[in-house]
DNA sequence: GATGATCGGATTGTCCTACAATCCTATTTT
DNA sequence: AAAATAGGATTGTAGGACAATCCGATCATC
C-alpha cells in the first residue's frame, strides 16, 4: 500500500449540498431567499429528487428553514436565537480552552494562520472567514472530532448571521484574537474568560444590527 | 384566536424518518444492519424516494451510517468514538448542572418521574429509556434550546450503543441518579462532579462491553 | 370602503418507471 | 490456490405525472 488516491467518495447530492452550501456561507444567497426546487434543478443541470435531497440535508444543518407546501428558504435568526447560539458557541469554546490550558498542544498553526489573514485583509467577508477559522480550528485543538463537528454547525450558522448583518468594524478585530492565541500558547489561566467575554462581546454587537 | 390545534404538520419524509428512529432506537435493528430502500418502501406502503430521503436525514442525524453503492447501515461505535460520545455528552451536562445552580429552576418533574420510571422497573429496555430521559431533561433544564438539541443527538446515539452493550445492572443503576436530583435541587456544589464521575463511569462500563 | 369568497398560477409533495453504475457472491478459469 | 469472469442485487440518478397546497389578484357582498 503505497499512496490513497480516494477517488470518487461523493454521490451527487452530496455535491450539490457542498455547492448550495457555499454559495449560503458566501452570502450570495440572503436570509429569506427561497430555494426553488425546480429552478436549482436546472440550473444545476441534476435531477429534482437529488436538489430536494441535498436541500433537506442543508436543512438539518441549520442553514435552511423549512414549511411545508410553501418551501424552503435560507434561514432567518430571531434575537433569541442569536442569543442561544452565541452561549452554544461559549460553551464549547470555552471548554476547548480549558481543554488546552490542560492538554497544552504544540500545533497552533492554523490558529496563527487566520489571525494573520484576520490582520492583513480589510474585505469584510474575508475577516469574517478568517474569524470563523480561528473559533474552528480553537475547537478542533482540544482534540474531540464530535464537539468539533458539533461546533462546526454552530460556526456555520453564525457565518450566515454575520454575513448579513456585518457586526464588527474590520480593524479593532483582529486584536483580540491576537491576545487569545497568546495566552492559549503561553497556558495563561484566564484564556477562557476572555474567550467568553469575547463571545459576549461578538453577541452584543450582532445583537444591535437589525 | 383560543387555541392552535397544529393539523398536518409533518409530510411522508418526516414520517417515515420517525418511524424508522424509533425502531433504531427500540433496537429492533441491531447495529451493522442494512436498511434496504426497496424492502422497506413496500413494508411501509411508501415509494422509494421518500425512504431513501428519510434514510437520509437519520444518517446526518448520526444514527445510521451509509456508505456510496453499498448501502446504509446502522451505527457501529468504536471504542473511541464511544469514549468522545461520552466526553461530548459530560461536557453538555456539566454545563448545563453548574447552570442549574446558578439559575435555581423549580420544575423538577421530568427528572423526578425519569428516576421513579428507574426505580420501579427492572426490564432494561425500560431503564435505558429512562436514563436516557433523565439525562435529556437534565440538559432541557438548563434552559438553552440549542444545547438541548444538539444533546438529544448524542443521547439518541448513546441509546444505540446501550441497547446493543447493555452495559449496567438493573439494581444498582437508579441510586446515583436519585443522589443527582436531590444534588441538584438542593443546590449542592459538587452536582457536577457527580454528574461528571457518573459519565466517566457509565463509559467505562459501556467500553467493557465488546 | 372593508371584508370575505373565488379563481388561476406556481410550487411543493409523492409516486412511478427506467436505466446506468456499482458492489457482492459464486462460479469458472488458469 | 489465486485470479478472472459473470450474474444478481442494490443503489444512484433522471424525468415525468398528478394531487395537494399556498399565494395573490380579482371579484362579489355588505
Amino acid at each position: 500500500m503505497i499512496d490513497l488516491p480516494k477517488l470518487e467518495v461523493d454521490g451527487t447530492v452530496s455535491r450539490v449540498a457542498s455547492l448550495l452550501r457555499d454559495e449560503i456561507l458566501k452570502g450570495s444567497l440572503a436570509p429569506g431567499t427561497q430555494m426553488v426546487v425546480a429552478t436549482l434543478a436546472d440550473q444545476l443541470g441534476t435531477s429534482k429528487g437529488s436538489v430536494r435531497e441535498a436541500i433537506r440535508e442543508l436543512v438539518s444543518e441549520g442553514l435552511l428553514e423549512h414549511h411545508l407546501h410553501r418551501g424552503t428558504f435560507v434561514r432567518e435568526f430571531s434575537a433569541e436565537e442569536c442569543a442561544d447560539l452565541y452561549l452554544s458557541r461559549s460553551v464549547i469554546e470555552v471548554w476547548a480552552a480549558e481543554r488546552i490550558l490542560v492538554e497544552k498542544p504544540t500545533n497552533f498553526e492554523a490558529l496563527e494562520s487566520a489571525v494573520d489573514r484576520m490582520a492583513s485583509s480589510d474585505s469584510a467577508t474575508e475577516i469574517i472567514d478568517a474569524d470563523m477559522d480561528f473559533h474552528r480550528a480553537l475547537v478542533e485543538l482540544a482534540g474531540s472530532p464530535r464537539m468539533t463537528e458539533l461546533h462546526q454547525a454552530l460556526i456555520a450558522e453564525t457565518t450566515v448571521m454575520a454575513r448579513a448583518r456585518r457586526p464588527f468594524d474590520a480593524q479593532d478585530h483582529h486584536p483580540i484574537h491576537r491576545v487569545l492565541l497568546e495566552a492559549l500558547r503561553d497556558g495563561n489561566d484566564h484564556a477562557p474568560k476572555l474567550l467568553e467575554a469575547h463571545l459576549n462581546d461578538a453577541k452584543n454587537r450582532m445583537l444591535q444590527r437589525p
